[in-house]
DNA sequence: CTGAAAGCGCTTACAG
DNA sequence: CTGAAAGCGCTTACAG
């Protein structure tokens, strides 16, 4: 009933559990007959070396920890799914933590994660900076994916946020938009804020004045899109398109404006963030920026890791991608014909 | 550098490492005095004891380990979500395996946990029965969840898709469809099976006939269902409702419906499963079976760590739930007015 | 190349 | 109530 353990192994074999040890680690200090045999044996017992009497001795636990702010939320499934393959495809595995951005859970997770001495943190999750920078003191290896941390000093990738929103901007000012409104989410999150600020940069430059006024903060969900949206289109002088800052809240605008009889996007023009498999399944299908999740989790997933092993001390680095605009059907140049 | 051990705060402490042992677990064995002394030093060293030393000594890891066939199907986004903050309020933490229900994938994730010596294993995955019922020989506990195992003597909470099913049926015999196709997953999985069965016998009692070439095994992704449909929808005896064994094939239905120029509900009524966040994005909006996910995982786990102590050698125990029928906008009375 | 021994950070009987 | 000691399953110098 219980497992097999080395010595099970080393007895069977006639040797000693170092040279079983040397066997499975693959040091060069044991002969190769003797190595199979041992190996033989291994398999024979269905020997599986136990990771945490391993991880005791100095050794990896082969465990990472990803921060995020829901898994339920599709982009962050997205890149927990990629993390994890890659991860699993280096023998890691991986604690999903979702934050919900919530300083507590943020810090319960950390904390948490420290005990079962993870080999690194991920760090995909708003949070404050203050917290976060606490990480940074510890010897856990800790990079961000897809946010930066104001003055952190740890590695990180993401995408230019900043750009993707400009993006977004010079996609709806080519189409002659002139009115426009955003909705974003949590504005404690640095990659909202660039999306905010990168927008309206780009219509500033355009001679157009975004007021603040014209930004709503949501509640990151379908729900607070669509509240917002709805505030939005009482307006006397609504806008003719909207710049959302990730998908739920486009689907929520793209169901207010159903509900009030605006058809997107003739009567107004929707374009969203993430390029989700959300932006799919609406109807007309979401056009939206797109990240490159992907490569993105590969090269955080380097960074964490080492590809090279000397990464260790190395001054910090930041990698940034560039988004994409994917055109499809949400967007349309503006006209006012919109009580049909 | 090196995080501070018991020893560091035995030394502190004046005591001996058993004492503070027994004042963070609360064995009685200590005095009052002496145990919040030694909390406060620990506080002060800010201490935090190794779950994987202590896991060694035979107590627990405090890991879970889940098993699905991909966080990124909002379905199981939402699933690992519910599953990690149960186990988190309850001091646990889990990693996610995502098996694209591929055997290997299974095997390989069900190996790796038991050389973490996870405490326990959620299985919400496909994969051949005969791998899982290796589990059930292991020592490791091991509730299914969201799926039956054929023959398999382990505990698990499901809900009765064949019920969700004839649900399903029910509501499109009452609007009066009479022709009427399924998409189905991957036939592999219980669920889906146990889904297009039930849809099948509602129909048989009602006096209809489903052809086996009315039900069409897809990929499960959008564009599996998307494919199934548009080649259903070119037959000359075209359905008047789909029902989909889940959201992403109903997705692709409604898409397949709208390139082929047929509105939904008035030319084709579609039933999704699950009641996803994808249900309420599409347009229209998605009518659709639900699974009490909270519920279900929440016995899940009950079964799992064993709210009282002894479940241990128990008989296994199966709960089943009860599925719902939302009625949303995807489904109405047939009419042939199609080509619109 | 190989084995005896110490040690990783805890917990748990066992004496006192 | 408290501490010394053994042990959990490994790995790693260190001798041979």
């Amino acid at each position: 009933m219980k497992p097999t353990t080395i010595y099970d192994v080393a007895r069977e074999a006639g040797v000693s559990i170092a040279s079983v040890s040397n066997a499975i680690n693959g040091k060069g200090k044991i002969g190769k007959k003797k190595r199979e045999e041992i190996l033989k044996v291994m398999e024979r017992l269905n020997y599986q070396p136990s990771v945490i009497a391993s991880a005791l001795t100095g050794k990896k636990t082969y465990t990472l920890g990803l921060l995020i702010p829901d898994v339920a939320n599709p982009f962050f499934a997205e890149i927990a799914r990629a993390v994890e393959d890659i991860a699993h495809s280096a023998g890691y595995s991986v604690i999903t933590c979702s934050t919900d951005n919530q300083d507590e859970r943020v810090l319960a997770y950390i904390r948490l994660l420290e005990q079962k001495s993870v080999d690194g943190i991920l760090i995909g999750t708003g949070g404050g900076a203050d917290i976060l920078a606490q990480l940074a003191e510890k010897p856990l290896p800790t990079v961000t994916i897809a946010r930066e941390v104001q003055g952190l000093p740890v590695s990180g990738v993401a995408t230019d946020d900043f750009r993707g929103a400009s993006l977004a901007a010079a996609h709806l000012l080519a189409l002659g938009h002139r009115r426009m409104a955003v909705l974003a989410e949590d504005l404690k999150v640095s990659s909202s804020q660039e999306r905010v600020r990168g927008f309206r940069f780009s219509l500033f430059e355009a001679g157009i004045r975004l007021e603040d006024g014209d930004i709503l903060p949501c509640a990151s969900s379908i729900e607070g899109g669509k509240r917002a949206t709805i505030e939005l289109l009482r307006r006397s002088d609504r806008p003719t398109a909207l710049f959302c800052s990730n998908e739920l809240l486009a689907v929520g605008a793209l169901q207010a404006a159903r509900e009030a009889g605006i058809a997107v996007p003739t009567g107004l023009s929707v374009v969203g963030y993430d390029n989700t498999l959300l932006s799919t399944a609406t109807n007309p299908l979401l056009t939206t920026i797109a990240q490159p999740i992907e490569q993105m989790v590969k090269l955080a997933f380097e960074l964490l890791i080492g590809n090279g092993q000397e990464s260790a001390g190395l001054v910090p680095q930041r990698i940034v991608m560039q988004p994409e605009l994917v055109v499809r059907e949400s967007t349309a140049m503006p006209q006012r014909a919109d009580r049909e």
